[in-house]
DNA sequence: CTAAAAAATTTCAAGCTTGAAACTTCATGC
DNA sequence: GCATGAAGTTTCAAGCTTGAAATTTTTTAG
Protein backbone atom coordinates (compact mmCIF):
# COMPACT_ATOMS: atom_id res chain seq x y z
CA UNK A 1 0.00 0.00 0.00
CA UNK A 2 0.79 3.51 -0.60
CA UNK A 3 2.82 3.67 -3.44
CA UNK A 4 3.60 6.52 -4.20
CA UNK A 5 5.26 7.18 -8.27
CA UNK A 6 7.65 9.08 -9.43
CA UNK A 7 7.05 12.64 -9.79
CA UNK A 8 8.06 12.08 -13.66
CA UNK A 9 5.12 9.33 -14.27
CA UNK A 10 2.45 11.11 -11.75
CA UNK A 11 3.38 13.84 -14.18
CA UNK A 12 2.51 11.71 -17.50
CA UNK A 13 0.08 12.54 -19.59
CA UNK A 14 -2.26 9.75 -20.44
CA UNK A 15 -1.45 7.68 -17.67
CA UNK A 16 -2.11 9.94 -15.21
CA UNK A 17 -6.15 10.01 -13.95
CA UNK A 18 -5.85 6.08 -13.34
CA UNK A 19 -2.70 6.13 -11.27
CA UNK A 20 -4.08 9.39 -9.02
CA UNK A 21 -7.21 7.84 -8.60
CA UNK A 22 -5.92 4.64 -7.51
CA UNK A 23 -3.36 6.30 -5.04
CA UNK A 24 -6.21 8.43 -3.69
CA UNK A 25 -8.24 4.95 -3.29
CA UNK A 26 -5.02 3.43 -1.39
CA UNK A 27 -4.96 6.12 0.99
CA UNK A 28 -8.61 6.66 1.80
CA UNK A 29 -8.55 3.11 2.30
CA UNK A 30 -5.92 2.83 4.78
CA UNK A 31 -6.60 5.89 6.59
CA UNK A 32 -10.00 3.81 7.31
CA UNK A 33 -8.60 0.38 7.40
CA UNK A 34 -6.02 1.68 10.23
CA UNK A 35 -8.95 3.04 12.23
CA UNK A 36 -10.67 -0.35 12.05
CA UNK A 37 -8.23 -2.45 12.60
CA UNK A 38 -6.79 -0.35 15.94
CA UNK A 39 -10.26 0.19 17.45
CA UNK A 40 -10.63 -3.49 16.91
CA UNK A 41 -8.10 -4.44 18.94
CA UNK A 42 -8.38 -1.92 21.32
CA UNK A 43 -12.13 -2.36 22.07
CA UNK A 44 -12.59 -5.90 21.29
CA UNK A 45 -9.33 -7.22 21.52
CA UNK A 46 -9.11 -8.89 17.83
CA UNK A 47 -8.07 -8.37 14.30
CA UNK A 48 -9.47 -7.36 11.03
CA UNK A 49 -8.89 -10.37 9.26
CA UNK A 50 -10.81 -12.33 11.91
CA UNK A 51 -14.20 -9.81 11.68
CA UNK A 52 -13.68 -10.29 8.27
CA UNK A 53 -14.59 -13.70 8.14
CA UNK A 54 -17.33 -13.44 11.06
CA UNK A 55 -18.72 -10.86 9.03
CA UNK A 56 -18.89 -13.52 5.71
CA UNK A 57 -20.57 -15.91 8.37
CA UNK A 58 -23.01 -14.32 9.36
CA UNK A 59 -24.22 -13.49 6.22
CA UNK A 60 -24.91 -17.36 6.08
CA UNK A 61 -27.10 -19.10 8.68
CA UNK A 62 -26.64 -22.35 6.95
CA UNK A 63 -22.43 -21.93 7.35
CA UNK A 64 -20.20 -22.05 4.35
CA UNK A 65 -17.27 -24.31 3.54
CA UNK A 66 -13.88 -23.27 3.51
CA UNK A 67 -13.53 -22.92 -0.13
CA UNK A 68 -16.87 -20.62 -0.14
CA UNK A 69 -15.37 -18.74 2.61
CA UNK A 70 -12.01 -18.08 1.11
CA UNK A 71 -13.78 -17.18 -1.93
CA UNK A 72 -15.96 -14.45 -0.43
CA UNK A 73 -13.09 -12.94 0.99
CA UNK A 74 -11.05 -13.31 -1.76
CA UNK A 75 -7.90 -14.75 0.05
CA UNK A 76 -6.29 -18.01 -0.48
CA UNK A 77 -7.03 -21.04 1.30
CA UNK A 78 -4.78 -21.82 3.20
CA UNK A 79 -4.89 -18.19 5.31
CA UNK A 80 -8.40 -18.77 6.12
CA UNK A 81 -7.51 -22.51 7.58
CA UNK A 82 -5.54 -20.55 10.22
CA UNK A 83 -7.87 -18.02 11.33
CA UNK A 84 -11.06 -20.00 11.44
CA UNK A 85 -8.84 -22.56 13.62
CA UNK A 86 -8.40 -20.02 16.33
CA UNK A 87 -11.69 -18.31 16.04
CA UNK A 88 -12.77 -22.39 16.83
CA UNK A 89 -10.69 -22.03 19.60
CA UNK A 90 -12.07 -19.16 21.33
CA UNK A 91 -15.51 -20.82 20.34
CA UNK A 92 -16.83 -18.01 17.68
CA UNK A 93 -16.79 -20.34 14.83
CA UNK A 94 -18.20 -24.16 14.87
CA UNK A 95 -17.09 -26.84 12.49
CA UNK A 96 -19.64 -29.21 10.64
CA UNK A 97 -18.72 -31.79 8.45
CA UNK A 98 -20.19 -32.06 5.09
CA UNK A 99 -22.93 -35.14 4.95
CA UNK A 100 -21.90 -37.28 1.71
CA UNK A 101 -18.35 -35.49 1.81
CA UNK A 102 -15.40 -36.57 3.84
CA UNK A 103 -13.64 -34.09 2.16
CA UNK A 104 -15.01 -30.84 2.72
CA UNK A 105 -16.09 -29.22 6.26
CA UNK A 106 -18.96 -26.04 6.74
CA UNK A 107 -17.72 -23.59 8.72
CA UNK A 108 -20.87 -21.66 11.22
CA UNK A 109 -21.05 -18.78 13.58
CA UNK A 110 -22.07 -20.04 17.50
CA UNK A 111 -24.01 -18.31 19.44
CA UNK A 112 -21.40 -16.47 20.92
CA UNK A 113 -19.52 -15.56 17.57
CA UNK A 114 -23.02 -14.08 16.35
CA UNK A 115 -23.39 -12.36 19.85
CA UNK A 116 -19.49 -10.86 19.13
CA UNK A 117 -19.90 -10.02 15.83
CA UNK A 118 -23.54 -7.98 16.42
CA UNK A 119 -21.36 -5.97 19.13
CA UNK A 120 -18.42 -5.32 16.79
CA UNK A 121 -20.57 -5.07 13.25
CA UNK A 122 -22.47 -2.21 15.18
CA UNK A 123 -18.92 -0.47 15.88
CA UNK A 124 -17.52 -0.99 12.94
CA UNK A 125 -20.55 1.11 11.57
CA UNK A 126 -19.63 3.89 14.02
CA UNK A 127 -16.29 4.05 13.34
CA UNK A 128 -16.59 4.43 10.17
CA UNK A 129 -18.99 7.03 9.99
CA UNK A 130 -17.03 9.06 12.20
CA UNK A 131 -14.23 8.64 9.67
CA UNK A 132 -15.67 9.49 6.68
CA UNK A 133 -18.02 12.42 8.59
CA UNK A 134 -16.73 14.62 5.87
CA UNK A 135 -18.46 12.74 2.67
CA UNK A 136 -22.50 13.53 2.71
CA UNK A 137 -24.54 10.28 1.87
CA UNK A 138 -24.93 12.06 -1.80
CA UNK A 139 -21.04 12.06 -2.08
CA UNK A 140 -21.01 8.59 -1.10
CA UNK A 141 -23.85 7.38 -3.79
CA UNK A 142 -22.04 9.10 -6.25
CA UNK A 143 -18.79 7.63 -5.65
CA UNK A 144 -20.22 4.44 -5.45
CA UNK A 145 -22.10 4.86 -8.17
CA UNK A 146 -18.54 6.05 -10.46
CA UNK A 147 -17.00 2.79 -8.61
CA UNK A 148 -19.65 0.77 -9.83
CA UNK A 149 -19.06 1.53 -13.30
CA UNK A 150 -15.36 -0.68 -13.20
CA UNK A 151 -15.41 -3.98 -15.02
CA UNK A 152 -19.47 -3.08 -16.06
CA UNK A 153 -17.96 -2.38 -19.86
CA UNK A 154 -18.53 -5.25 -22.62
CA UNK A 155 -14.82 -4.77 -23.11
CA UNK A 156 -12.14 -7.68 -21.90
CA UNK A 157 -11.73 -6.56 -17.96
CA UNK A 158 -8.50 -7.03 -17.58
CA UNK A 159 -9.15 -9.32 -14.46
CA UNK A 160 -11.95 -7.57 -12.36
CA UNK A 161 -15.48 -8.39 -12.32
CA UNK A 162 -18.01 -9.05 -9.53
CA UNK A 163 -21.49 -8.28 -8.89
CA UNK A 164 -22.61 -5.82 -6.32
CA UNK B 1 -10.39 -6.32 4.39
CA UNK B 2 -13.30 -7.56 2.45
CA UNK B 3 -15.73 -6.61 5.27
CA UNK B 4 -19.48 -7.49 4.52
CA UNK B 5 -22.08 -6.63 7.10
CA UNK B 6 -24.91 -7.85 8.59
CA UNK B 7 -28.10 -7.15 6.29
CA UNK B 8 -29.72 -5.71 9.46
CA UNK B 9 -27.17 -2.88 9.56
CA UNK B 10 -26.32 -2.62 6.04
CA UNK B 11 -29.95 -1.43 5.17
CA UNK B 12 -30.05 0.40 8.63
CA UNK B 13 -30.75 4.07 8.16
CA UNK B 14 -28.41 7.18 8.92
CA UNK B 15 -25.65 4.52 8.90
CA UNK B 16 -25.63 3.16 5.38
CA UNK B 17 -24.17 5.55 2.97
CA UNK B 18 -20.74 5.89 4.79
CA UNK B 19 -20.64 2.37 5.14
CA UNK B 20 -21.37 1.43 1.52
CA UNK B 21 -18.94 3.27 0.19
CA UNK B 22 -16.25 2.42 2.60
CA UNK B 23 -17.52 -1.37 1.88
CA UNK B 24 -16.76 0.08 -1.79
CA UNK B 25 -13.61 1.30 -1.72
CA UNK B 26 -12.20 -1.62 -0.37
CA UNK B 27 -13.54 -4.23 -2.67
CA UNK B 28 -12.43 -1.61 -5.90
CA UNK B 29 -8.44 -0.86 -3.53
CA UNK B 30 -8.22 -4.64 -3.25
CA UNK B 31 -9.18 -5.90 -6.56
CA UNK B 32 -6.47 -3.20 -7.82
CA UNK B 33 -3.78 -4.26 -4.98
CA UNK B 34 -4.34 -8.00 -6.11
CA UNK B 35 -3.33 -6.84 -9.50
CA UNK B 36 -0.71 -5.19 -9.11
CA UNK B 37 0.82 -7.93 -6.61
CA UNK B 38 0.40 -10.17 -8.95
CA UNK B 39 2.20 -8.47 -11.50
CA UNK B 40 4.76 -7.61 -9.59
CA UNK B 41 5.46 -11.29 -8.90
CA UNK B 42 5.05 -12.71 -12.41
CA UNK B 43 6.84 -10.35 -14.37
CA UNK B 44 9.55 -9.29 -11.46
CA UNK B 45 9.22 -11.34 -8.65
CA UNK B 46 8.81 -8.87 -6.23
CA UNK B 47 6.17 -7.25 -3.49
CA UNK B 48 4.26 -4.47 -3.12
CA UNK B 49 5.79 -3.77 0.37
CA UNK B 50 8.93 -3.59 -1.83
CA UNK B 51 7.83 -1.72 -4.44
CA UNK B 52 6.19 0.74 -2.36
CA UNK B 53 9.37 0.93 -0.50
CA UNK B 54 11.48 1.64 -3.26
CA UNK B 55 8.79 4.00 -4.52
CA UNK B 56 8.83 5.94 -1.54
CA UNK B 57 12.83 6.07 -1.47
CA UNK B 58 13.06 7.11 -5.52
CA UNK B 59 10.73 10.46 -4.54
CA UNK B 60 13.96 10.91 -2.41
CA UNK B 61 17.46 11.58 -3.63
CA UNK B 62 18.85 12.39 -0.58
CA UNK B 63 17.57 9.27 1.38
CA UNK B 64 14.73 8.78 4.05
CA UNK B 65 15.72 8.03 8.10
CA UNK B 66 14.28 4.86 9.06
CA UNK B 67 11.40 6.50 10.57
CA UNK B 68 10.79 8.67 8.13
CA UNK B 69 10.27 6.00 5.88
CA UNK B 70 8.08 4.37 8.00
CA UNK B 71 5.86 7.49 8.87
CA UNK B 72 5.60 7.64 4.69
CA UNK B 73 4.62 4.47 4.32
CA UNK B 74 2.25 4.35 7.43
CA UNK B 75 3.55 1.10 8.82
CA UNK B 76 5.17 0.24 12.10
CA UNK B 77 8.88 1.27 12.54
CA UNK B 78 9.96 -2.84 12.82
CA UNK B 79 7.93 -3.98 9.60
CA UNK B 80 10.34 -1.24 7.44
CA UNK B 81 13.49 -2.84 8.99
CA UNK B 82 12.98 -6.26 7.77
CA UNK B 83 11.72 -5.19 4.23
CA UNK B 84 15.18 -2.90 4.11
CA UNK B 85 17.34 -5.70 5.17
CA UNK B 86 16.05 -7.80 2.16
CA UNK B 87 16.43 -5.01 -0.20
CA UNK B 88 20.06 -4.45 0.81
CA UNK B 89 20.73 -8.05 0.43
CA UNK B 90 19.52 -7.84 -2.96
CA UNK B 91 21.65 -4.39 -3.64
CA UNK B 92 18.61 -2.45 -4.90
CA UNK B 93 19.19 -0.17 -1.70
CA UNK B 94 22.01 1.16 0.47
CA UNK B 95 22.20 2.62 4.19
CA UNK B 96 24.41 5.57 5.22
CA UNK B 97 24.50 6.45 8.58
CA UNK B 98 23.92 9.66 9.23
CA UNK B 99 26.63 12.23 10.27
CA UNK B 100 26.42 13.39 13.87
CA UNK B 101 23.87 11.06 14.71
CA UNK B 102 25.18 7.67 15.65
CA UNK B 103 21.28 6.54 16.33
CA UNK B 104 20.14 7.36 13.04
CA UNK B 105 20.40 5.34 9.41
CA UNK B 106 19.93 6.96 6.33
CA UNK B 107 18.04 4.66 3.24
CA UNK B 108 18.98 4.96 -0.08
CA UNK B 109 18.23 3.47 -3.63
CA UNK B 110 21.54 2.04 -5.38
CA UNK B 111 21.95 2.98 -8.90
CA UNK B 112 20.38 -0.71 -9.16
CA UNK B 113 17.45 0.18 -7.12
CA UNK B 114 16.91 2.89 -9.55
CA UNK B 115 16.67 1.24 -12.14
CA UNK B 116 14.80 -1.18 -11.23
CA UNK B 117 12.23 0.63 -9.76
CA UNK B 118 11.94 2.41 -13.24
CA UNK B 119 10.90 -0.68 -14.96
CA UNK B 120 8.33 -1.05 -12.09
CA UNK B 121 6.89 1.61 -11.68
CA UNK B 122 6.13 2.04 -15.89
CA UNK B 123 4.48 -1.13 -15.62
CA UNK B 124 2.49 -0.70 -12.74
CA UNK B 125 1.12 2.48 -14.08
CA UNK B 126 0.23 -0.03 -17.53
CA UNK B 127 -1.24 -2.25 -14.95
CA UNK B 128 -3.15 0.35 -12.80
CA UNK B 129 -4.71 1.66 -15.88
CA UNK B 130 -5.94 -1.26 -17.60
CA UNK B 131 -7.40 -2.43 -14.61
CA UNK B 132 -9.16 1.19 -14.36
CA UNK B 133 -9.80 1.33 -17.75
CA UNK B 134 -13.14 1.72 -17.33
CA UNK B 135 -13.22 5.12 -15.49
CA UNK B 136 -13.06 8.25 -17.63
CA UNK B 137 -10.35 10.16 -16.57
CA UNK B 138 -13.23 12.92 -15.68
CA UNK B 139 -14.41 10.19 -13.46
CA UNK B 140 -11.24 9.75 -11.69
CA UNK B 141 -11.16 13.49 -10.95
CA UNK B 142 -14.21 13.64 -9.88
CA UNK B 143 -13.80 10.15 -7.04
CA UNK B 144 -10.36 12.19 -6.20
CA UNK B 145 -12.34 15.66 -5.41
CA UNK B 146 -14.82 14.16 -3.40
CA UNK B 147 -12.59 12.35 -1.10
CA UNK B 148 -10.11 14.77 -1.26
CA UNK B 149 -12.66 16.10 1.34
CA UNK B 150 -12.21 14.01 3.58
CA UNK B 151 -10.28 15.13 6.52
CA UNK B 152 -10.93 19.06 5.38
CA UNK B 153 -13.38 20.05 7.64
CA UNK B 154 -12.65 22.15 10.16
CA UNK B 155 -13.91 20.36 12.70
CA UNK B 156 -11.97 17.36 14.80
CA UNK B 157 -10.73 14.74 12.31
CA UNK B 158 -11.24 11.22 13.68
CA UNK B 159 -7.62 10.56 12.57
CA UNK B 160 -7.91 11.02 9.39
CA UNK B 161 -5.80 14.27 7.46
CA UNK B 162 -2.94 14.77 5.44
CA UNK B 163 -1.69 16.20 2.39
CA UNK B 164 -2.09 15.03 -1.10
C1' DC C 1 29.08 16.42 34.96
C1' DT C 2 25.39 13.26 35.31
C1' DA C 3 20.92 11.27 35.93
C1' DA C 4 16.87 10.93 33.56
C1' DA C 5 13.98 11.56 29.69
C1' DA C 6 13.59 11.46 24.74
C1' DA C 7 14.69 9.82 20.12
C1' DA C 8 15.90 6.32 16.57
C1' DT C 9 16.06 1.75 15.76
C1' DT C 10 15.97 -3.21 16.29
C1' DT C 11 14.23 -7.36 18.23
C1' DC C 12 10.59 -10.28 19.24
C1' DA C 13 6.31 -13.10 19.40
C1' DA C 14 2.09 -13.62 17.41
C1' DG C 15 -0.65 -13.50 13.70
C1' DC C 16 -1.72 -12.68 8.66
C1' DT C 17 -0.80 -13.82 3.70
C1' DT C 18 0.61 -16.11 -0.30
C1' DG C 19 1.58 -19.82 -3.70
C1' DA C 20 3.03 -24.38 -4.01
C1' DA C 21 3.10 -29.00 -2.54
C1' DA C 22 0.94 -32.77 -0.21
C1' DC C 23 -3.12 -35.32 1.27
C1' DT C 24 -7.60 -37.24 1.34
C1' DT C 25 -11.83 -38.10 -0.78
C1' DC C 26 -14.86 -38.08 -4.70
C1' DA C 27 -16.21 -38.73 -9.56
C1' DT C 28 -15.35 -40.59 -14.15
C1' DG C 29 -14.14 -43.60 -17.78
C1' DC C 30 -12.95 -47.92 -19.22
C1' DG D 1 -13.70 -52.69 -10.07
C1' DC D 2 -10.05 -49.47 -10.48
C1' DA D 3 -6.97 -46.15 -12.21
C1' DT D 4 -6.89 -41.34 -13.10
C1' DG D 5 -7.92 -36.93 -12.45
C1' DA D 6 -10.64 -33.43 -10.05
C1' DA D 7 -12.20 -31.31 -5.77
C1' DG D 8 -11.61 -29.71 -1.01
C1' DT D 9 -8.36 -28.89 2.40
C1' DT D 10 -4.27 -28.56 5.02
C1' DT D 11 0.61 -27.97 5.43
C1' DC D 12 4.59 -25.43 4.66
C1' DA D 13 8.22 -21.88 3.94
C1' DA D 14 8.85 -17.29 3.16
C1' DG D 15 7.66 -12.89 3.81
C1' DC D 16 4.67 -9.08 5.74
C1' DT D 17 2.64 -6.67 9.84
C1' DT D 18 1.86 -5.10 14.35
C1' DG D 19 2.61 -3.45 19.11
C1' DA D 20 5.56 -3.94 22.85
C1' DA D 21 9.93 -4.41 24.88
C1' DA D 22 14.80 -3.77 24.61
C1' DT D 23 18.99 -1.18 22.93
C1' DT D 24 21.77 2.51 21.89
C1' DT D 25 22.60 7.27 21.43
C1' DT D 26 21.33 12.05 22.16
C1' DT D 27 19.36 15.76 24.71
C1' DT D 28 17.92 18.04 28.74
C1' DA D 29 17.78 19.48 33.72
C1' DG D 30 19.76 20.28 37.66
Amino acid sequence: MSVQLPDELSASSPVRPRVRVWLKLLKVTKNVEQVVRENLRAEFDTTLPRFDVLAALDRFDDGLKMSELSAALRVSNGNVTGIIERLVIDGLVLRVPVAGDKRATLVRLTQKGQEEFAKMAAAHARWVNAVLEDLPPAACEQVIGILDTIGRAPKQTAKVDDND
